[in-house]
DNA sequence: ACCTATTGATAATT
DNA sequence: TAATTATCAATAGGT
């Protein structure tokens, strides 16, 4: 919705990341709180920007939101009183272990280690997904490979066509001092020419 | 955005509430990963629908993102009890917070995404590894395969067998009723043939 | 911040 | 529930 369509991937300007979160993050929050309205929804939104401040949006009270959550998922039993707290940090922190473990077995699946656990279909999803990252990497070696030819391409151009130039003021040179003028040669543009890539 | 304006109210239809809830839903949870990806920050989202069922988005690990969001508010509490336990839980949770952080890292480089941070020695490095996972993978789907197939030919050799024996039975027998003989089959070793794979 | 050309989301309808 | 489409809303790029 603007003057251009723009990739899902992140935007590496700086200056424009930080606009399009801005407003962005705005037309996120809004949604939240009309989808929360109009259907009677309970809501709970939290951003983190890249540098660290906090945004939110809740319905309602979002510790209760985030505990009906968490009830959802399973794990934890609606303990009340005040044991909350620490209820809530211990699933945490099982939570983040139980990620941290699923990460280290993939990781060990990608290195072909660990490998016992898996049947043939496991074995197979894995395979095609190794093949699919071996490309995506090989085509960006390719990428980068390109990119510094054509750096020297154009670098060869110019030093190539600052050569002519040179060549040029040395004939001229040469003819003046065949036809035994005394005159030095003007400073002029080719003193400009240098190499910047 | 449709066919008329709608106010910011409770819509009181069941029927058109359920509709919009459902597309509304849809486009708060796309509008949230791409916040995620164009801006790279780190979001989360929880909806529950009027009728208790939930729906959720999370650019990074859920838990982790509650938890950060939650220190964010601590912080302003000074809640002084158990100051030194949250103290060492801090430090522990921003341990495993890292390991998250490196383990999703690792794992997009192995499936070839966020490329655009490494140089060429770090892509040369990572497709071998990728490599040498996929040969493994290769080598253990082989050994599957193999196993299988001796398994088949064991199985295969068993019931060879105990055809081979069954028809020595199936002759026995038509030769004696052929001399008249009246005798029952003895019940013999042919009863406990059975395919135990 | 503000402005608008465009794209994107969705309300109503089928 | 799933398409279609007319409209409104969000926003990308520019000032």
């Amino acid at each position: 919705m603007g003057r251009g369509k723009v990739e899902l991937k992140r935007i590496e300007n700086q200056t424009s990341r930080q606009v399009t979160f801005s407003k962005r993050r705005t037309g996120l929050l809004k949604k939240a709180f009309e989808l929360s309205i109009l259907c009677d929804a309970e809501v709970a939104l939290l951003i983190f920007s890249p540098s660290g401040k906090a945004y939110q949006f809740a319905s309602h009270d979002i510790d209760r939101t985030i505990l009906r959550y968490k009830n959802e998922v399973g794990l934890s039993k609606t303990n009340d009183q005040g044991f909350k707290a620490t209820e809530v940090r211990r699933s945490d922190i099982e939570g983040m272990t139980r990620t941290i473990d699923e990460l280290e077995a993939r990781d060990k699946h990608f290195a072909g280690e660990d490998l016992s656990t898996l049947g043939m279909k496991e074995l197979k999803q894995l395979e095609r997904q190794l093949r699919i990252g071996v490309e995506r990497i090989r085509s960006k070696k390719g990428r980068i490979i390109s990119e510094h030819i054509n750096w020297l391409k154009r670098k060869h151009k110019i030093l190539h066509d600052e050569n002519i130039h040179l060549q040029k003021q040395v004939r001229l040179h040469e003819l003046r001092e065949g036809e035994g003028s005394s005159t030095i040669l003007d400073s002029d543009a080719s003193c400009e020419l240098q190499c910047r890539p």
